[in-house]
Parts: C-alpha cells; sequence; structure tokens
DNA sequence: CCGACTGCTTGCAGTATGCAAGTGGTCTGC
DNA sequence: GCAGACCACTTGCATACTGCAAGCAGTCGG
C-alpha cells in the first residue's frame, strides 16, 4: 500500500489497514467460506486473487493482528490461520458491506442470497455469528445457537445452482 | 483500479467501487466534513490528497452514481457535489468503520470524538444524520431533529485542540 | 527415493499513485 | 477592459503496486 499522508481520524486508520481490493476478501472468505490455509483461500476464491497478492495481504492481516498462523496438526507443514477477535468484530461492517453492494449494485441473484440473510437477521444474527467464530478461531466455548449452518448452506446451494 | 476476476458476491462489488485508498476519504469529507467542491475537498483535507488523484475519484464517484456535480448559483465555473442516496446509505458502513478503527487502531483521541458519538449514538443517531444529509444534499424536507451540528462541533472542536 | 502436495517466491510487464508544475476558463478591483 | 487572483482540473515523470506464469523448497505417503 502506498504510503500517505496520516491521520487520526478512525475511519482513515480502518482504511489504512483495509482500504484496498483485498484484504476484506481475504477476512470474507476465512469468515464465511471457512476456507483456512493458502491453498483453499487461493484455489476456492471466487474473484482468482493472484498468489503473490494472497501471500502478501496473509502476511500484512498477521501481522497487524487480524489473523493468527499455527502449523495443521496433521501436516507439520501446512498452515492454518484463524481471525483474531479484532478481525471477528469486523462481521457487521461486512454485513453493511454486503447490504449495500445488494442494493445499489447488481450482484447476482444467486450469490447475494447470504447477504440476504445477514441484512434481515441484523444484529442479533451478527452477534449469534460472531460467538461461532469465536469458537471456531479462538476456541471460544461453542454457542447454543449455530447459524454458520445455514449461511453457508443458502451460499454452497446458491454456488452449485449457478454452476449448472 | 485494476481489472480483476468478478463475482457476483454483494461483499465484493462494494469492494469493486470503494475498495481503495481515497474513495471512503472522499466520501466521508463530503458526508461530515460538509466539503462540497475541488478546492475544499484537497485543501482541507486532513490525509492531502492528491490532485490528480481527488479529480479521478470525483469523476469515479459521479460516474457510479454516488456523487451528482452542478455548478454554485454564485460562481458558474465554481462546482458543487453532492451525496446521492446510495452515497447517503454508506452512514452506517462508515459508523461502523470508524468503530472499528477507534477500538482496533491508535487513532489520536482528540479525532475520534467524531467516531466515539457516532458509535454511542447508534442507528437512531445515524438515521437522525441520514436524514439530515437527504435535506443537504437532496433537497428532501429539513428534518425535525438537527444532529449534524453537534457531530461537526464535536469535530471542530477536536481539531482546535489539536493544533493547539 | 519418487512423485505429489504444500506454502510461498521470483521475473516481468502493465497499471496506479504521488508530486510538482502547468492550463484554460471566470470573477474581482480598478 | 485589463491585470491579477481564483477555480477546477491536467500533464509529465519517477516510483510503487498488481496480475500472470513459472519456479522452488520442505513434507508426506508409498
Amino acid at each position: 500500500m502506498a504510503q500517505t499522508g496520516r491521520s487520526g481520524c478512525p475511519i482513515n486508520l480502518t482504511l489504512e489497514q483495509l482500504g484496498d481490493r483485498w484484504s476484506l476478501v481475504v477476512i470474507r472468505d476465512v469468515m464465511f467460506g471457512n476456507r483456512r490455509s493458502y491453498g483453499e483461500l487461493l484455489a476456492q476464491s471466487e474473484e482468482r486473487i493472484a498468489s503473490n497478492i494472497l501471500a502478501d495481504r496473509l502476511k500484512r492481516l498477521t501481522a497487524s493482528g487480524l489473523l493468527t498462523r499455527r502449523a495443521a496438526p496433521t501436516h507439520r507443514q501446512k498452515v492454518i490461520y484463524s481471525l483474531t477477535e479484532a478481525a471477528i468484530q469486523l462481521v457487521p461492517l461486512l454485513a453493511h458491506m454486503g447490504a449495500w453492494g445488494r442494493r445499489h449494485t447488481r450482484p447476482s441473484k444467486e450469490l447475494s442470497v447470504r447477504a440476504e440473510l445477514l441484512e434481515k437477521g441484523g444484529a442479533p444474527l451478527w452477534n449469534a455469528f460472531m460467538e461461532e467464530l469465536r469458537h471456531l478461531h479462538l476456541g471460544a466455548p461453542r454457542p447454543a445457537r449455530s447459524v454458520s449452518g445455514e449461511l453457508q448452506a443458502a451460499y454452497e446451494k446458491a454456488l452449485a445452482k449457478r454452476s449448472r
């Protein structure tokens, strides 16, 4: 990212960390797509991110405390990325992005199903989903309500329908 | 912006339009700073945006329906930019960005006052502010409640305090 | 020990950005 | 009506970032 004049404005600081084409796409894939390794993020990316850009973003996001990396228990060289609490707290932001994109751009109907669900569910749904992410990524206790299933199911169903 | 693989995901579509370092900074300045002309946006920008980038973003944002431009009533060559309804609906997104930046980066305490107010006010405050923007930029009737004053006052006060 | 798999790295060409200076209209004072 | 200030951009150029294709080193399974 280019070096630019700084300012203490929180919106600007957020943009300095996440204001580029790919950072939030990576977060989104880890968050909603549950893609946890370099290979999964590279191959299953809907938008075909370039491999060097992906490597750079993973490095950057790890350095700035949005992701953590550790070796997979099965294979020593396989790396698993997890969201940090800071990243999990981006859920409302991404939900709003989805809602805005659904209203003010021309999303493919199939792929906006997830955003529609998130939008309709509002803050209670986001909170439930964030609890679930804390369980999955931070090892917090399993929450009572599980919502990622329905979100993911709707998304996969839409993807399958699309590829037909 | 680079040409990239598209996808129908609404989050990705939002990022295609706004996912760069400057677009949202410009929107923010028009929205919260009430800077309506090229000169104001250029000179009073806290982050010192480059003139050619500003010209490019104004063109882009106008083309994609987030801003409208018209001549000022007083001076024929002076141009005034206004937010469209689509841009006004970015208020919750920017509010979340501010809230996240305030919590997960190190903002200067003075400049995060506005974000703090927005965060505490929540959706009701955002809605009141959006009504006011519709009045200012779209010519909608003046709303009963006026909140931009307090937001702006807090911000200016913080700026003044900072320059001491 | 071989081939497949994993997570990256490298080279290169094209594009975007940042900076400083310049352009062409318009308004203001005299 | 004319000089100088003002306004909204443009232009040239060096540097940084991006996208693509290919390559590379460590591991695992047989």
